[in-house]
Parts: structure tokens; sequence; C-alpha cells
DNA sequence: GCAACTGTTGAATCATCGT
DNA sequence: GACGATGATTCAACAGTTG
């Protein structure tokens, strides 16, 4: 039999769940000070008008759903300072919190974040590499979205993973504009009837970035507005706990699917960049994060010799880590050492160099 | 002698001139509906503690004047709220805005700008190509600013040269994402010192893309926090006139002598990319009054289906008949249909679009 | 097998003129 | 102001098929 808990107790926190429900309800239910970061994909409160077609007739398929409807500003502001304010009690006096939005919400998500008393670190500019272009000619082509990172209190000692992000950036620091295809292709999860499950599904590699940079392995990361899980999912590879909270059943028994065939990365891969590795010059850390290399994956030398690939871009061969280039060289007994002709991977029996995946990426950069 | 102003009359614009003082009590003095667009940088509220220094203990030249500081939210409020009052004052009932600033204080103006009855069109990334870097390593490079675009009210038949800006932008349309570089070098106005003139000059090129793509030659552009006056100096170069206000007597003078050394392109120069929007209609009628099209010639769409032509200009299909648009819509079962790139007609063996008809037509009206 | 081609789709506040 | 007619307007990525 279960002991009871005393109502002076915390309640115990539901690690790695979907918890049903609306979110701010939900939240209330959960203890004080017990979140390390927050994740929010709130609704944009997009005031459509009409329907849109395409120059070739076809109709857009607009987000229209029930969950977007507010009546005025005064009752999406109202909303959004309460959740706003559950989420700040959540997380711990260090712990911090990312909101996306776009401009038809993210003013005023901004500014009541700044009014319960988040510090801003930085937004985040989310540029999408393939963005859907304006039809009618009649505004710029709208292909960003902006993230607000907050720590909970101004003297929060939030975590920030700066040489992680440095090591997945070409060793530069990272910027607050970020390049990232829209979810599409087999990432984008499907219904029954092969349309897409959710209208707004994020893609991993965004949150992969978030989480890498703001989070540490062991950390409960919350989800108030979870959707298909996209951070679960992320989370759950990373070796992270996530807490979800999802109103719509569809969604959750998607998203509780989708976590499921998730595998959590071994400790090896899960080991990023230290303060004093030297800095790689290429982004292999790309390719991982835009899912072309899995981390835990494994890759081959001309000698046949093997490293795992870690979550940040760098490698951990025998008895020595660092990037593609690093190990390539120590294996090699060698002072340098190119790593984008030495490393291979394999494909459906075939040994590809991992070159050919930077000049994908290249490709797409360039437009 | 001058003539009196009658109260009843409204004041005269005081084109191309900077005006001293208050931007708000100076706009008080400014007559309604009277300004095309608005281009406003105003105080971004930084909030820095203490000094910053660089990793070779270089001291960095931050924004810490007067005219930046606030003492709350609720005060940098109130006068966000005061002068985007007036701004929409002034405003035509076409005209349009834009703000530009950080994450200190974008997301007040943003919401405020919503809640004054303003209707966002587009939030605009300046992605700067050579942002300083985040000496601490505690955050990431902040690498942009965020300017918000937005028409006087929802209905507004606001500007937007789009052709001009795809022109601008190697023929694909212009994202809301923008890569330009900080204002340095010869462009970075000094004082007599040698001393940056002022701390947050901004680039010409920057103007540059703000005035094509929303003003058209001879519109009135009002900047409320002149500075050094880049706005007035890009407007003059491109043919628009501009009113500034500006509170210190320093910048005025150094954006006073800097305009008068602008000149002014000439008209070819300021003719851009035009819009097809822009041309005379032509009746689909005249054609066969011109005799180019006979009553009784068939036309032939892509897909093999026809249409005859009626001595009036319709067309007669197949249990379907109306104007050329009508009956391409129906065949194509579509909400709409251009006709004139939807039918063709035969000459010679050629099948040749009847657009090139009206194209002949126009080119004999230009002449 | 590979290149070329066709079709689909993505958080969108997406028209203007004459009567 | 309401209403009907005109007619202008798309980029990148991916999947699937054709040659």
């Amino acid at each position: 039999m279960a002991i009871k808990t005393k109502a002076t107790e915390a309640p115990a926190l539901p690690l790695n769940d979907i918890l049903s429900g609306d979110c701010i309800e939900v939240m209330r239910g959960l203890p004080d000070a017990s979140i390390d970061l927050i994740f929010a994909d709130p609704p944009y409160n997009l005031q459509l008008k009409g329907e849109l077609h395409r120059p070739d007739n076809s109709k857009v398929d607009a987000v229209d759903d029930h969950w977007d409807q507010f009546s005025s500003f005064a009752a999406y502001d109202k909303f959004t300072r309460e959740w706003l304010a559950e989420a700040r009690r959540l997380l711990k006096p260090n712990g911090a919190i990312w909101v996306i939005g776009s401009y038809h919400n993210i003013f005023r998500v901004g500014a009541s974040m700044q009014d319960a008393g988040f510090w801003l670190l930085n937004d985040v500019v989310w540029r999408k590499s393939n963005p859907m272009p304006n039809f009618r000619g009649k505004r710029f082509t709208n292909a960003h979205e902006t993230m607000i990172w907050a720590s909970k209190s101004e003297g929060s000692r939030y975590t920030f993973n700066y040489d992680a992000l440095k090591a997945l950036n070409e060793g530069t620091q990272m910027r607050s504009d970020w390049l990232l295809p829209l979810c599409t292709g087999h990432e984008r999860l499907k219904d029954a009837n092969g349309d897409k499950a959710h209208p707004t599904q994020k893609p991993e590699s965004l949150l992969h970035r978030v989480l890498i940079g703001s989070t540490n392995p062991g950390d409960v990361v919350l989800d108030p507005f979870f959707g298909t899980g996209t951070t679960g999912a992320v989370a759950k590879m990373l070796g992270r706990n996530f807490i979800g909270i999802e109103r719509e059943e569809a969604y959750r028994k998607v998203a509780a699917k989708r976590i499921a065939r998730v595998r959590t990365l071994d400790a090896s891969a899960l080991e990023t960049a230290g303060s004093k590795r030297a800095e790689p010059r290429i982004p292999f850390g790309h390719l991982v994060e835009r899912g072309l290399l899995r981390p835990g994956e494994v890759l081959v030398s001309p000698r046949g010799t093997t490293a795992k690939i870690r979550a940040d871009g760098t490698l951990a061969g025998d008895s020595v880590a660092g990037s593609i280039h690093q190990v390539g060289a120590a294996y090699e007994k060698a002072p340098s050492c190119n790593g984008w002709t030495y490393w291979h991977f394999r494909r459906d029996g075939k040994t590809i160099p991992i070159d050919s995946l930077r000049q994908q990426i290249r490709a797409e950069m360039n437009n």
C-alpha cells in the first residue's frame, strides 16, 4: 500500500510522463522550484480572415484550430500571465525558460515575461531555410520565428553550455540567429489519414540546440504545450527528464508513441566539450544537430579504426576524444588530419565519407 | 510680411528640416494625417549594471547616456505609449511605421503598438554580419536587432514595393531576415575628439532598404529620434522628404552638416522595378475591337479545352459563358483564374498566350 | 541506377477597382 | 459603403514517378 503523502510534503514529480489537462491547472498541481528548464510553444493567436490560395489555386492549410482562438488581446494577455506565473513558480531558483512565438504574439509574451519577473537573457531568431513564401506579394516572406530565453530572476545562475554550443558552431561562439529547416519529410508526424498530425510541429534540431545549450543530463524539462512531444523526444534522446502537459488526447497519443521509440544515448555520447577543449574548425556538429548523423553512431577510418559520435559533435575514440580532426590525427600519430575526408559512416552497407554530408548542408545554407 | 495662419488651418509641414525639442511635444505641433512613413529608433532602455571589459581588459564603450535611462518598465511604457499615440495621429490613413529595438525594449514597444491600434505587418530581423561578441561567454552573441513594420490601421493600404525589393534580392522575394553590416568605418560619424558622434548610429543600408520598400519618391518620412540623421540622409538621397526631431543640439549639428553634403539621385536612378498592378487595364474586348482576335475564333487552355470568342469580348465555353476569367475559373473549378495567362490563340501553327496581345497594346499606348 | 521531372507542402493576421 | 468583376501572385525541400 502506498504511503499517504502528508499535506506538508511536496507532491511527487511525475517524470517522463505526459500529463492530461489544461496546462495552467496541471501546473498548479506541481511543486514549487522543481523544474530546471521550461520550453513553451504557446498558441500564437493568429487572426486569419478568409482562405488563402497559392498562385496555382491550391488552398493553404492554415492554423484554424480552436486552441489558437482568443477573443481579444486582453483575453490572450490574461491567459499568458496565468501560465507564466505558474511556470515561474515551478522553476528552481537557477532555472530558465524558452518561449517561442511569431510577431502575432511574441511582443505580448515578452512584455508579460518581463512584468512577471523573468530576466531576459537573449532573444534568439529561428531563421527558416525553407519558409512558406508570401503568395500575394504584399509583405516580406515570414521567414523566422522568435524565441525568448530568460532566467527565473535577475540573479539566477542559469545553465549555459558555452563550449558545447561553440563546438556546434565551427568554433566561434553561437549567435542569436539560428538557421534551421522546418520540420518536414519523414520527421513530420502524420495521422491515420496521412495528414500532418499537428499543425505546428517543431523540428528536433531546434530542441537539440536548446537542450544542449541550457540543460545538463538528468535535468528536468517541462513543456506545458507538449503537442506531439518534440521536447520530450529530444529530452529523452539526450538523457534529460521531461514532463509534458497536453490538453488534446489525439496529440498525447501521437507523442507517447513517438517517445516510446526514442532510445537514450549512452553516457559517452552525452559527454560534451569541456571548457579547455580546442576549437574545431569545421561545423561537424551541424550534421548531428540536423540528424544526418546520430550521436552514438560509429565512424570508420580508412584503416578500419573507429570512433563514436557524441551529442555535441565531438568524437570519442580509443583513449582520446575531441574533434574529428584531433581524433584522426591521434589515430594516425600525425600532427594534423583532415577529419572530413578521414572519417566515414555506413549506410545500407556502403561506406561514405562524412564530407558528402557537409556538402549537402552547404548546398542548403547557400540558399 | 507673412500671412498669419488662421487657427482653423492646419499648421504647415516643415519639410526637410530638423526640429529641436522633445519628440512628443514637437509632434504635438504637427498636423494630423500628414506623414507617409515614420522610422523610429527610440531609446532601448538598456539595463547595464557596471562596466564591461574585453578579454584584453579594454573597456567597452557602452550606451550609458542619460536619454537611455528610465526608472522602471512603467516609466518606459508611459513614454512609449505617448510617442506612439502622437506618431499614429500624424500618419496618413495609409501610412506606416517602422520601429527598431533590441530584446530590452522591443517586446514592450510591440505590445504598445498593437494596443495603440497599429496593425503589425511583419517583424524584420536585422542580422549583423559583424556583431560585438559576448565577451563573458555567458550568453549568445547578440547578433541581431528587431524591427517592427506596421500600418496605421488594420485596413490601411500601405506602400510595399514588392518588385523593387525582389529585384534587390536577386529575383526572389525579400525575406524577413536581412543580413547587413554595422555602421563602421568612414560611414561612422566622429566628433571633434575622433570619438563616435552617436552611440547607436544605424547603417544607411538599413534605411535604404526600408525606404525603397515602403515609400515612393516625394513621400514625407518622419524620424522622431533623429540622432545623427541617417534617416534624413538616405531620404534625401532617394528623393523622399524628411522631418527630423532631435533633442540634443550636438546631434542636430552633426546631422545637419551630414545631410547638407548629400546629393539627391537624379530621376532615372530613382526608378525602381515596376509592378504589373500599376499597368493600365486593358479590357479583353479591346483585342477583339482592334481586330487582333476575331469573333468566332477559338481559344485554347493549357489543358486543351477550348472556348469561342464572342463579338462583345466574352467567351462561350461548354455550358458556361462569361469573361475570360470566369470561363477559365469554371473550367478549372477554381475560385479564380487569370484569363490573360490561361488562354492561348493559334497563329501559324504556334500557340500564343493572349497576354502577348495585351502587352502589344500597352506598348503602343506608351508611344 | 541515376537524372530529370512532377506534384505537394509549410504557424499567413496575403487585393483592388469601378459601379 | 457594399458589391461584383478583374487579375496578380511562390520558395525550398522532399517524395514519387518517368525516362
